[in-house]
DNA sequence: TGATGCATGTAATCCGTTACATGATTCA
DNA sequence: TGAATCATGTAACGGATTACATGCATCA
């Protein structure tokens, strides 16, 4: 999949600008499994109008450069089915944490903790901006919505949780060590 | 994290070939959390080579090319351990399965019903090869893998059994509606 | 006064994948 | 006989990030 799909898909909810989709993307419920740079995400929009697959509304503002807002046309929303419609890719997941961990061996038992404390951290970051967006009440309200936020919820506190059990238990061992 | 520190990861469990350290990418345990094709593996390893962090030595073979066996060095350990020391990247997460989820008011509830068993199929794949790696008596044993195990066990299992419980769910909703 | 947010856009650069090139062996 | 495995490597290409360029408003 592609910043034009991924904008389409966002455009596909509200009318918005690039700056607006960007934020969607960062701090919204797509920012647990995409991507995207605003290097990506204007030209894209540029794109998608030359195509037809979307429009364009320039809101006059005082004191900033006209806000550009975006609204998916008929052939977007053909478009966006279309490539809703080829089978997917596969998940793909980096993890330099894991890699960090795999290496271990490498590692001062500090350093692990440390490690895994950021770990634990990052995961209920992302755990509490999931749960915003859930109270969130401008946040958009469709069936996948709550799809995802189930599967994240998910995934995200396992981590979690096995992470906390690593945790106390290299934490009972130091103390032990120390003894 | 960079390819180079990838092939340094993978020499420092034991020496090996530029196809060996694909294959231990693509079957072992990093394939979890890392990718890395040929186009990127072999010139890696002819630059870790000129800059003395690995060394190569060439077994001959009958009807192949040369198979090039690389070693980490001390100086090798050092860059390997110096890369480790600095903070790691958060994870990340792409996921189109996710953002076709998500955009399921497009889709047919057949669609959806293909699309989850889908993903839930290659969670069962990773999780049966996570657990050949267990059973590989080959595998490296060192404290990290049974980290790595661990976390990736506990967060495709509840990945599964949250993609279960919905298909379970849709699917009753089917019958009642088929009645 | 200095950081952060709002707002758009371009160009250089990076990093990696895909495809290509070559070729023997083994298994179905 | 055709596919898969073993084995290495290069070059073209793609896709996105980062940095750069600009500038006002607001908040601490």
């Amino acid at each position: 999949m592609n910043i034009r799909t991924l904008c389409l898909g966002a455009l596909s909810f509200k009318e918005a600008s690039g700056y607006e989709i960007k934020k969607e993307i960062e701090d919204g419920l797509f920012s647990h499994f995409i991507d995207a740079s605003f290097g990506s995400i204007y030209p894209a929009l540029t794109q998608l109008n030359v195509e037809g697959l979307v429009t364009l509304r320039a809101e006059e503002q005082t004191g900033r450069p006209d806000k550009k807002v975006y609204a998916i046309t008929d052939a977007g929303h053909d478009a966006l089915a279309k490539a809703l419609s080829v089978v997917p890719a596969r998940d793909k997941y980096k993890s330099e944490f894991l890699f960090e961990m795999l290496m271990q061996h490498y590692l001062s038992p500090g350093h692990i903790i440390v490690a895994l404390e950021k770990q634990l951290a990052d995961l209920n970051i992302d755990l509490s901006q999931m749960n915003q967006c859930k109270a969130d009440s401008s946040q958009m309200r469709v069936p996948g919505c709550e799809f995802v936020m189930g599967y994240g919820e998910a995934v995200l506190t396992a981590g979690a949780n096995y992470i906390e059990l690593k945790l106390a238990e290299l934490k009972s061992q130091g103390l032990k060590a120390a003894e």
